[in-house]
Formats: C-alpha cells, sequence, structure tokens
DNA sequence: AAAGTCCGCAACCGCTATTTC
DNA sequence: AGAAATAGCGGTTGCGGACTT
C-alpha cells in the first residue's frame, strides 16, 4: 500500500526549533486545540512537517511537561516498569507524570542501561573470565538502541519493530500443584542490587517444557491492564489462539524472532505459577500495587 | 588556546495500527 | 473492501556543549 509522505520536504525547516516557532506553535495549539497535524503547519503559519509540530508539542512544548532530573523515585520506578514492560517507552512514561517517552527512553540509553550494563559485567568478571556467550544467556542485560543486534538477542523483551502491543505470550510452567503465588516470583530477573543467587532460576528458554500461549488481547489491552481495576478485568480479554508454540508468528523461545510480527510482551516462566488469567492478572496486579505504592505512598 | 573526543538530548526516520472515506 | 490519511511508537542520528589531551 503506497503511501505519499506526510509532507513535502521541500522549502522546510529542520533541526532545532525556534523560539519563534515554538511560540507560533504553542498560540496555535491554545485556540485551536491538538490534532489536524497535517494542517496544522499550514494553518499556523510554520514551515515544519505535522510530525515535526507534533512531536515538538508533545515531548516539549506541553504544558504539563516536567522538567528536571530523573529522580531516584522515578528512576527506580522505570526501571520496574522496564521490566514488567520492556522498551515500551509510552506504556512507562504514561506511568511518570509529566515525562515523556522520549524522555525516559533517552535517559534509559544514557543512563540506567549503562548502569546495568556496568554492573552485568562487572558481576559477570567477578565470576568467571568474560565470556560472551554468557553474557549472552544473562537476561538482565537489557540492550540499548546502539549496541550491536546481536546483544539485543540477550534481551528478553524483543521488539525489533515499532508496533503496538496486540499479544502477550505467556510461558506455561510445567504443573506445580502444591504451589501457590508468591509475590517474590513475579519479579522473574534479579533486581540490579539484588544478588545473583535468589531463589529465582531462570529456566533454559529454549527448555521445550515452555510452552506458549499467544493470547490475543482485544483493543489497547495493556493501557486498560495498567490502568483499571484488575478485579474488573474479565477472561474474555483474551482469546486463545491455541498451540503458537510452533506458530509461524512465533518463535522458538531460544531464538527470539526478529520478525515483524513478534509484538509480544514476554512473561517469563517463571512469572507464572498457573497459565490462566487469574493468576496473571493477580501476578500483574501485585506488581502494579507496589508501583502505585511507589509512586504514591498515600 | 586549539583540536579532538565524548555524551546527552532533541529531532528525525521508518514502521504499524487505527480511522476515515 | 480497500486505499489513503492520520496518529503514535521505538530506533537512530546528529548537533552542540562539556570535557580531555
Amino acid at each position: 500500500m503506497g503511501r505519499s509522505p506526510c509532507c513535502s520536504k521541500e522549502g522546510l525547516n529542520r533541526g532545532a526549533w525556534t523560539a519563534m516557532e515554538d511560540r507560533i506553535l504553542k498560540d496555535y495549539i491554545k485556540i485551536h486545540g491538538e490534532g489536524q497535524w497535517r494542517n496544522l503547519p499550514k494553518r499556523a503559519g510554520l514551515k515544519r512537517c505535522g510530525k515535526s509540530c507534533r512531536l515538538r508539542w508533545l515531548n516539549y512544548l506541553r504544558p504539563d511537561i516536567k522538567r528536571g532530573n530523573i529522580t531516584r523515585d522515578e528512576e527506580e520506578l522505570i526501571i520496574r516498569l522496564h521490566k514488567l514492560l520492556g522498551n515500551r517507552w509510552s506504556l512507562i512514561a504514561g506511568r511518570l507524570p509529566g515525562r515523556t517517552d522520549n524522555e525516559i527512553k533517552n535517559y534509559w540509553n544514557t543512563n540506567i542501561g549503562k548502569k546495568l550494563q556496568d554492573k552485568q559485567s562487572r558481576s559477570l568478571s567477578n565470576r568467571k573470565p568474560s565470556n560472551r556467550s554468557q553474557q549472552k544467556a544473562n537476561p538482565t542485560i537489557e540492550t540499548s538502541a546502539r549496541l550491536p543486534s546481536e546483544a539485543k538477542l540477550t534481551s528478553c523483551v524483543i521488539r525489533t519493530k515499532a508496533t503496538r502491543c496486540t499479544k502477550v505470550f505467556i510461558n506455561v510452567p510445567e504443573p506445580q500443584l502444591e504451589d501457590t503465588y508468591k509475590p517474590s516470583v513475579l519479579r522473574p530477573f534479579p533486581l540490579p542490587e539484588e544478588p545473583e543467587s535468589s531463589e529465582f532460576v531462570p529456566k533454559e528458554d529454549n527448555d521445550p517444557s515452555n510452552l506458549m500461549i499467544d493470547l490475543e488481547v482485544d483493543e489497547n489491552f495493556l493501557s486498560e491492564f495498567l490502568n483499571s481495576e484488575f478485579s474488573q478485568l474479565q477472561p474474555s480479554h483474551f482469546q486463545n489462539k491455541g498451540d503458537s508454540y510452533s506458530n509461524s508468528d512465533t518463535c522458538d523461545p531460544g531464538q527470539y524472532s526478529s520478525t515483524n510480527s513478534d509484538q509480544s510482551l514476554f512473561l517469563s516462566n517463571d512469572m507464572m505459577q498457573d497459565a490462566d488469567f487469574t493468576s496473571m492478572a493477580s501476578l500483574m496486579e501485585s506488581e502494579l500495587d507496589w508501583l502505585q505504592d511507589q509512586a504514591d505512598p498515600n
């Protein structure tokens, strides 16, 4: 399906915005509101493409943008949310009022990701001589955009292209009849400050017992999930597409796919003591409770 | 003081999902 | 039904300031 470019690039300004342009855009949106980005530049008299205007507004000019350094609390929240959501920066930003996805993404790439990587490499070198394959096997290394593609395969949440999340993949655990859910298992990968020898022992990703269920999630499910009372969500939000372990849309869990169809929020085997919806909801509810507490202790 | 390097951030790019016609 | 338009997302780039040599 051919698409015309969002704007004709001829005669348009590029690069940093001037104070004048900012003012024009701000004033225009104050009067006419957001939206209609394609037509906005022409109407406002800006020599910018609509996309650029939208980005400038969302990431910089919006009145509710919080400026200033990311606090320690915010950083911790970002780390937690990133463990839960992967590189879904807009979802993470949604839990941090006043922060933009771009800001969080940049912060992650320049600060947190680097810290985690340093910690990781230090702990690896303390244990054994550095070994690429060992580093690759450790899921706590979340790679930044600038890392080579090989390194990206180490991540537990793989999204090679910008897509909206419409599916949830769950590893079905082996039957553990007596096990009941323990909140601690919700954090499948040790936090940076947690010792590696916690009770969590990652399973081999290519363990064939890790069946995957491709759950089709209805519209905006994840946002709903994050913003709603979990008790109000119904199992009907999911439609089991069946055994997708061998589904061509998915991939061998040990060789995370880099195809377009990979839109998974990956919940590891150890996050799930039970594969049914109730357990999944309670798992996420518990984690979100914790996050809520951090964001708003009252 | 000048040149080179590093790093953070804003902006851009290419893509998909959704909506509209 | 399907093409086009629009909105939104995450990855990547490049500018400019800070720092080092």
